[in-house]
DNA sequence: CTAGAACCTGACGTTGACGTCAGAGGCAAG
DNA sequence: CTTGCCTCTGACGTCAACGTCAGGTTCTAG
C-alpha cells in the first residue's frame, strides 16, 4: 500500500510516517518513481511505534529497541535496554496511580456534602480563589 | 524562603519555579527589593505542581485545576474537569500496562534458551537484522 | 566594607515530533 | 489529454517547559 492508506489505517499523518523512516523506524521500498509503499504488516508496525511513543519513549530509544523487539537479534545489552525501559514504565505506572488517587481524593472531598466545598443550588457567582 | 531554598528542597530549578509563577501556578510575596519569598507549604505545592506535569498535563490545564484541588472552590464543571483529567491518566495507566506486557513478552521470548533469539556463548559477531 | 553568592528582569536558545508550505512530478478516470 | 488527487523532497514553523546568558541589584559572611 501507498503512504497515504497506510496513514488512514494506522491513524497517523503522512508527515510522521515520513519522520518514522527517517528516524529508522519503519521501512519502506520504493517504485520506480520513488513513490514509498508498505506491507500489511507495516500497520501493526507503525502502531507499535505509537504505543512506544505514547510510553514516552524516544525516537532513537526505539530505534535502539525495534531490533530486539522484532526478535531478530538479542545480546545481553540489548535484553538489559529493553528491562530497562519496562522498568521505566512500571515507575510511570506507579507514579500515575499515586497522581491519579491523588485526584480521586480530591474529587471525593469536593463532591462529599460533607466537604467545605461543595457545589449547592444554583450556580453561586462564587470568586474563585486566588493562586 | 527564597527561591533557591524551595528550588532545592521541592528538586527543581530555579528557573522552573520563575516559570511556574508566570504561569499562574505558584505565587510569591515579595521583599521590598523584589526578592520572591515562599512559604514552608510552597514545597508540597510545588511537588504537586511536577505530579501533574509528570501526568502529562500542560500548564494551562493545572492552572485550572489547581483552585479545585486546593478545594477552595468547586463547580459542576471544575469536578467535570478533575474527573475528565482522572479518566485520562486512568487510560493512560491501560496503555502504560499494555506496552509494558508487550515488552515483557519481548522479554520473555528473547530470554527463553527456546526462543529463536536466545544469547548463547560468547558474543558472536551477530549481524544486527534491517528495520 | 567588600567579595562573592544569590537574586532580579528580559530575552534568546533548545529539543522532539511533528505541521505546513512550496514547487514539481506521478497516476487513474473520464 | 487533462483534471484532480496523491506523492515527492526540502525547508521553515510550532509549541511547551524550561536552559542559558547578559547586565544589574541585593544579601551575607568575614
Amino acid at each position: 500500500m501507498r503512504i497515504g492508506e497506510l496513514a488512514t489505517r494506522a491513524g497517523v499523518s503522512v508527515r510522521a510516517l515520513r519522520y518514522y523512516e527517517e528516524q529508522g523506524l519503519l521501512r519502506s521500498t520504493r517504485s520506480p518513481s520513488g513513490q514509498r509503499h508498505y506491507p500489511e504488516h507495516a500497520v501493526d508496525r507503525v502502531q507499535l511505534v505509537q504505543m512506544l511513543y505514547g510510553a514516552g519513549l524516544s525516537s532513537k530509544t526505539i530505534a535502539d529497541l525495534l531490533p530486539c523487539v522484532d526478535a531478530q537479534v538479542s545480546t545481553p545489552e540489548s535484553r538489559a535496554r529493553l528491562a530497562a525501559e519496562r522498568d521505566r514504565i512500571d515507575a510511570q505506572i506507579v507514579e500515575l496511580t499515586r497522581t491519579r488517587d491523588r485526584l480521586d481524593a480530591v474529587i471525593t472531598l469536593s463532591t462529599s456534602p460533607a466537604g467545605g466545598c461543595a457545589y449547592e443550588g444554583a450556580p453561586a457567582e462564587q470568586e474563585p480563589v486566588a493562586i
